[in-house]
RNA sequence: GCCGGAGUGGCGGAAUGGCAGACGCGGCGGAUUCAAAAUCCGCUGUCCGCAAGGGCUUGUGGGUUCGAGUCCCACCUCCGGUACCA
């Protein structure tokens, strides 16, 4: 809030300049302007990465986009244009800047359309690509797009199955029979989010569980450090926190029970409250444990093996969702309280997932509010080894004082805990263990549209890898994209292709009909955005010293876990086998808030388009009509007609109206709506611009002369670099382009606008509207790219010099403001002030007990 | 339930503990125009007042401070994530 300056503004000076502009009025057309700058960054290579590596660098790098059908919507921009202002500012600032984009092309939508359509994936990938390429390019990224990639390029993808390879050296990968969804009326395997209470959420086909031989990569094995090394990462607290709860580390102890009359079954638990042993008072397996068929007493077989089949039928989310109820069943077997020597029963119980721990728990329902739930369901006994509350009434989970307990009695659940896990350790009944919920990943795909695994399996079932320069093993041609009738993947249809020899022994082998899950393309195009063009390596060693890590990365926080974790996991094994240099990938993380958009709906429930309704009063109409509408803030979607689309506002307003705008809407990582007007607003801003330096004939205004600016005008320039500057290096663009605004609002009270001025103007502008500023540039006498001019200097002494309005206030009310230097003196500041009228006012016939001045801030007076 | 984040004009939003509402949208008035659009100038939180000026105002209630949108405590609402994790 700068002092508002004024530059003898006065009707008379507009008028005159108004007759100036009619004679050549410069008219603000953005496409003209926009065609003729990307043609110009086209062929002269603008942005092409600099080769030296002399200086200092800076890789911005965007989530690269999955191509769909559909084209960019309005979201896209929003990080682009983020990374792409801070690209070009970097630039300016002297920065080698890496800065790519590329396609994440692999998945099922296009194997989708590919059925629908009886087209191949590829053909439909391509016209996807090319129409993002063509929607991202009309905003006038810039892009290195000499580096461009896509998943499913061969040459793309031999590196992922390289990678793969590593892993497999590792022992980081393997084979098992494992749970898939499988949809017999689509005849394929879905992805967990695509299937809700047990059918396919887009066809409402029931859905059932099948074993499939899958690959699993072991993430587990890098959960500590993927956990620890959260904590040097410049990244939000909310993602890190939520990588931290999907690890989910947690401490405690391994603990055996054997089960009575079974020889060799022993039921081992994992529990975070070892201290508690005294009180559990029976055991439940999940229905899939294995011990089940083996514990279970010849009476209550039948009765848990229904139990069990009922289990199997339902999705997990079925299992998680019914909160309301537990329910089990008695499997008749006794297990020993390795404590207490009493024999406790054990329970097959769905609420024991089966995938985390051991898949069985011992249950203390006194002390654990499911475990108190399940023993008041069935009758079970509790009993209070945890003093301090009431088990009667409900389970006591906090701290306490241990009774009930033998020799754990009178300790307090800490030392507890330390105590019981000594004793089992010392009689081999359990041990201390750090148990994680993070899981194995899943890693094969039943489908044709993803990376070809690189091994064959030899007829004894060995599996071996194929050796490197065997890759890549490219997809084959077949001739549907459904899998086959005996629910083979789609690519058992490539009969020739799978029926192979092994490279080494000259054996007849089979290939893998799964694929690579779409993540796995995502986990490591970063580094190959480095070095794309190379045949030899993923990444030249010496350039990927160079580049990485990246500085900043810019996308969604939908992808705070999955692609995130993954490609950290990938990144680390990498640097175990020394291709990359960094144990972290992304240095700095920043989510842009999703957009959304108002739509409106009327009493039926049908939405309107906003192109079809009015507002009367505060009030939402079907346009001409008494039709009343409801209006809310919803996520962009077809169906609710408040879908923006890019290529539609550039028409309108132009892509540097649309830039301005995205970053314009409100803060970037924060939730907002859309509203189009906001764009005519920046566009309207551009053309004041425009109109304000440009003349009609390419030359700069008459208005911008050979002439040193006032030094209030050139205070307020220097304002507005400090302000610009300090705006992008703390990503807050929306304030940074209000500063741009008032400057030129400032200009505008001008007679002249001196050209050095203009100038340094235009050089703060490029960053957030590239066209607009290279035609002004131009104009001002610029003969080629501003692209690589230096970022204007800020003059600090110029700032420091510079007198503000100074609040002054009476018992903490404002009263009036005085014109002092930042730095004015005490005794000179309440001088003044005691000259302002309503000052005086207020101080009149009361004694001053207190002056609190602040210098540039305040004058404070208290009085009595 | 738990973990994040946010509540400020008609709307989007701005404010290192120091003039709340920058900037934009919308609205109102004026200039220009045959007219409209566009453009330019001005006004625009709210209440009282002819005015000067004053009161009130950042989800609610308390507190700290010369001074609170900002810090502390309690609560309410909304958004995002996650959930039988033993």
């Amino acid at each position: 809030m700068g002092p508002r300056l004024a530059f003898g503004a006065c009707a008379s000076v507009a008028r005159r300049y108004r007759g100036h502009e009619e004679a050549s009025m410069a008219e603000y057309r953005p496409e003209e302007i926009e065609k003729r700058w990307q043609s110009y960054w086209e062929e002269h290579r603008t942005f092409r990465t600099p080769e030296d590596r002399t200086r200092p660098k800076y890789y911005v790098l965007d989530m690269f986009p999955y191509p769909s059908g559909a084209g960019l919507h309005v979201g896209h921009p929003e990080g682009y244009t983020a990374t792409d202002i801070l690209a070009r500012y970097k630039r300016m600032r002297g920065f080698n800047v890496l800065h790519p984009m590329g396609w994440d092309a692999f998945g099922l939508p296009a194997e989708r359309a590919a059925m629908r359509e009886g087209r191949h994936p590829a053909e439909l990938t391509i016209e996807n690509i090319d129409n993002f390429r063509r929607q991202i390019k009309r905003l006038g990224f810039s892009y290195d797009w000499d580096r461009e990639l896509s998943t499913t390029d061969p040459s793309y993808y031999r590196w992922t199955q390289w990678i793969f390879l590593k892993l497999m050296e590792r022992g980081l990968a393997y084979q098992a029979e494992v749970p898939v969804n499988w949809c017999p009326a689509q005849g394929t395997v879905l992805a967990n989010e695509e299937v809700e209470d047990g059918r396919y959420v887009e066809t409402g086909d029931p859905v059932e569980r099948r074993l499939m031989k899958q690959w699993l990569l072991r993430i587990p094995a890098y959960a500590e450090r993927l956990l620890d090394d959260l904590e040097e990462l410049d990244w939000p607290e909310s993602i890190k926190e939520m990588q931290r709860n999907w690890i989910g580390r947690s401490e405690g102890a391994l603990v055996r029970f054997a089960v009575e009359d079974v020889a060799d079954a022993t039921i081992e638990v994992f529990t975070t409250r070892p201290d508690t042993l005294f009180g559990a008072t029976y055991m439940v397996l999940a229905p899939e444990h294995v011990l089940v068929d083996s514990i279970t007493t010849s009476a209550q077989r039948a009765a848990v093996e229904s139990y069990r089949a009922q289990a199997r039928n339902k999705s997990d989310l079925e299992r998680t969702d019914l909160a309301k109820g537990k329910t089990g069943v008695d499997t008749g077997a006794r297990a020993l309280n390795p404590v207490t020597g009493e024999t406790i029963p054990v329970w097959v119980g769905d609420y024991v997932l089966a995938t985390y721990g051991t898949g069985a728990i011992m249950a203390v329902p006194g002390h654990d509010e499911r475990d108190w739930e399940f023993a008041r369901a069935y009758d079970l006994p509790v009993v209070e080894v945890i003093s301090g509350g009431d088990v009667t009434e409900a389970a006591h989970t906090g701290d306490g004082e241990l009774v009930n307990s033998g020799f754990l009695d009178g300790l307090r659940v800490a030392e507890a805990k330390g105590r019981i896990i000594d004793w089992l350790e010392e009689r081999g009944l359990g041990e201390r263990r750090i148990n994680y919920r993070l899981r194995d990943w899943l890693f094969s795909r039943q489908r044709y549209w993803g990376e070809p695994f690189p091994v064959v399996t030899l007829e004894d079932g060995t599996v071996r890898p194929l050796p490197e320069d065997a890759l890549p093993v490219e997809l084959p041609h077949v001739d549907a994209y459904r899998p086959t009738e005996d629910g083979e993947p789609p690519l058992a249809r490539a009969r020739d292709w799978v029926r192979t020899t092994d490279p080494g022994s000259g054996a007849p082998a089979l290939r893998e009909t799964n694929t690579m899950p779409q993540w796995a393309g995502s986990c490591w195009y970063y580094l190959r955005f480095i070095d794309p063009h190379n045949d030899e390596l993923a990444v030249d060693p010496e350039l990927e010293r160079y580049w990485m890590p990246v500085d900043l990365y810019v996308g969604g926080a939908e992808h705070a876990v999955l692609h995130l974790l993954y490609a950290r996991f990938w990144h680390k094994v990498l640097y175990d086998a020394g291709v990359v240099s960094t144990k972290e990938p992304f240095r700095k993380l920043y989510n842009q808030g999703m957009i959304l958009a108002f739509s409106y709906r009327d009493g039926n429930g049908k939405y309107h388009h906003p192109d079809n309704v009015e507002e009367r009063d505060g009030e939402w109409y079907v346009k001409g009509t008494e039709e009343r509408l409801h209006t809310q803030i919803e996520k962009m979607s077809k169906s609710k007609l408040n879908v923006a689309n890019p290529d539609e506002v550039i028409d309108r307003f132009g892509a540097d109206a649309l830039r301005l705008y995205e970053m314009y809407m409100g803060p970037l990582d924060q939730t907002k709506p859309w509203q189009t007007d906001g764009v005519r607003g920046m566009h309207r801003f551009l053309a004041r611009a425009f109109r304000l330096l440009a003349a009609e004939d390419g030359q700069r205004a008459a208005r911008v002369v050979d002439t040193s600016a006032p030094r209030e005008l050139e205070q307020a320039l220097h304002r507005t670099i400090r302000k610009v500057t300090d705006e992008l290096e703390g990503m807050r663009f929306n304030t940074g382009i209000a500063a741009l605004i008032e400057l030129l609002n400032e200009l505008y009270r001008v007679e002249e606008v001196p050209v050095d001025l203009a100038r340094t103007f235009v050089l703060l502008l490029s960053p957030f509207a590239p066209h607009l500023a290279e035609e002004l540039w131009e104009g001002l006498g610029g003969t080629e790219t501003l692209a690589y001019e230096a970022w204007p200097e800020v003059n600090e002494r110029l700032l420091e010099e510079e007198t503000i309005e100074l609040a002054v206030q009476v018992n903490g009310r404002l009263r009036g403001t005085i014109v002092v230097t930042k730095d004015a003196a005490k005794d000179e500041v309440l001088a003044e002030a005691r000259t302002v009228e309503n000052v005086q006012a207020h101080l009149d016939g009361r004694t001053v007990v207190k002056e609190i001045y602040v210098p540039g801030r305040i004058l404070n007076l208290i009085v009595k």
